[in-house]
DNA sequence: ACCTGAACACCGTTCAAGT
DNA sequence: ACCTGAACACCGTTCAAGT
């Protein structure tokens, strides 16, 4: 029943659910497009049907993080309405970091090397912008109230945040942290992020 | 004559010597032990003799990253001795982040994955608290001094400066940066941690 | 249109054998 | 002591062939 839906046009969604499956237990730099096809229970090269090599089946499931992100980090901040830029960027900023602690292999493969490169992956770069504006956006409206220092383009402070987000997420999976666990280290990323914090409040 | 040096117990270095001079041309990702053995002229399963496993060769390989960058960081305060905690954190991230952009494969291997499970390579370790310590003893200096924000504990802040300093270096070898070229976006480094370096003043 | 099978050119790792 | 050669169990990718 499930197998001739992958006759009907679904293998290529099959595919990318048996990935993200498999990045739970699985680490990302281990996982293979043979091994992806046996769980789907396909010919390994049946994929090259619907991806052009394993770096677009992988920048597909790398797509779909960043859409979750983005959807974790808008979660975030909707409670957060009245609060000021600094409170929401944080949240947002720890939102980020949730996900990558939650997935981590899956991170991985969103941060995957060269990926990026001449703009191979339209999609995924725009799943990256829709993650990259929410930080963007509440700048942006920091800059406005006032609340936040100034800058020369809202797109700098935006980047000092997401270095920050990105840093610790991936610094936490390195295991170049001396905590106890995971889930721990995102409780310290408040004591991380606060000096960058307090450095984005208006000065004068 | 070179040849014979590696039947008198120089193949260890060799074969490190090898892997550094191909990570200056390729990517760390598709670097294999075969291909560095065959640059050394060996057998590839020779070099199972001097190291456990390619990994153990690839942590050899960042040790000696790591201890570079922290002779960089180094060079990089030595004039700075009269200047305050932040201008000389601010010249230590950066003299990070500029070797990050220099040797970018090499620096994805000191990055590389489960390189650092279970305390397996201490020498490794040890290379990363070298540099780490650089930021460290800056900080203690300036909580000593009063210049820097008080903190809990002075690794609260090396962690920040460290994270901002890794999460900018990994986002411009991934190319999630608009800059033209990695030397500029080493420009643009000082306009990122800007607010970080403004957040670690004293408050009041 | 979509999938299979065989084949190619590779890997990392092991182990008996050579010097 | 140190290195080689053959072998094992894998890879990603290609291409002719099947339905």
């Amino acid at each position: 029943v499930a197998k001739r839906a992958y006759h009907h046009g679904d293998l290529k969604r099959a595919l990318v659910d048996a990935t993200l499956l498999l990045l739970k237990t699985e680490a990302a730099e281990s996982l293979t497009l043979r091994e992806v096809a046996r769980r789907v229970g396909v010919d390994h090269t049946a994929a090259y049907r619907h991806f052009e090599d394993k770096r677009a089946l992988f920048a597909d499931v790398a797509e779909e993080g960043f859409r979750q992100l983005a959807e974790d980090m808008r979660k975030s901040v909707a409670k957060l309405q009245k609060k000021n830029a600094q409170v929401r960027l944080r949240a947002l900023a720890r939102a980020y970091v949730a996900f990558a602690i939650a997935h981590p292999e899956h991170y991985r493969v969103m941060m995957g090397p060269r990926l990026n490169v001449e703009g191979r992956f339209p999609g995924l770069e725009s799943a990256v912008m829709e993650a990259y504006a929410l930080l963007l956006d509440e700048v942006k409206r920091g800059l406005l109230s006032k609340t936040l220092r100034r800058a020369e383009k809202p797109q700098d402070l935006t980047m000092s945040v997401w270095t920050m987000a990105h840093g610790f997420s991936t610094l936490v999976l390195l295991g170049r942290l001396r905590t106890k666990s995971p889930a721990i280290a995102l409780r310290y990323f408040d004591t991380v992020v606060d000096p960058l914090i307090e450095g984005l409040k208006k000065t004068s």
